[in-house]
DNA sequence: CTATCATATGATTAGAATTTCATATGAATG
DNA sequence: CATTCATATGAAATTCTAATCATATGATAG
């Protein structure tokens, strides 16, 4: 934790700029949402059309239980909306922010 | 999970776009590596100059180890590089593609 | 070549996050 | 209004993750 060289100075301009704690943690957090396999392929399929939850949990092969818990964390994140229609629940993508944010990591994926 | 009202038709054109399992749990992968305040702080410290691990570790306030720790996380993805001078190591970003999707969730967040 | 500084790393631990299971809510239908 | 379908939700359980602690490695100076 201590050091003997000195970097005082780089320490001191890079703390200039740096943003908030606050505002990076914010950040943080909405990386987090899109760190999970589960919510991605959730964007995905939306990003062709807007879905039931049923459909999703069919097309993902995954319980509608599980899906309803990740389409929650999407909702709660502003990234996706919903609408009812009769019983069921249709799900959208919020903005296609969503989308720039998704293809400029698909990017960085395969340019490697 | 079995469901009685029929969706197969928007399943089978959803499925038919999706990209692959693989491909989508990698993307996951990567947005999850930004998905932790640690490691945006460690990214943004290095969009102002290049620093040495004891630097990072003051300028955060954390310990070395757990800088450490992460700066492997971030290399093993290929978001920095590194080079040794003399006893310590300096630490830079890797490209500009890490700026861009740093950038474009920002944005997400600020305008929200 | 020994001591010291800077960093890396393995194992453990503490805290999170995701899925599952059971159940509740809410709408439509007969 | 009782039943069924679609979805939501709370709690428990399992899996993951990140920080800590102890220690190892690698380089330099004396």
């Amino acid at each position: 934790m201590s050091m003997k060289h000195d970097h005082s100075q780089a320490v001191k301009e890079v703390q200039f700029e740096l943003p908030g704690l606050e505002q990076l943690c914010d950040l943080a957090g909405l990386f987090q949402v899109f760190g999970d396999s589960t919510r991605i392929r959730i964007l995905f399929s939306l990003f062709e059309k807007e879905l039931c939850v049923c459909a999703i949990s069919e097309l993902l092969g995954m319980t509608q239980s599980a899906i309803s818990h990740q389409l929650k964390v999407l909702k709660d994140n502003r990234l996706v909306g919903n609408r009812r229609d009769g019983k069921t629940m249709i799900y959208f993508l919020a903005d296609d922010h969503v989308r720039s944010i998704i293809e400029q990591g698909f990017e960085h994926l395969t340019e490697a």
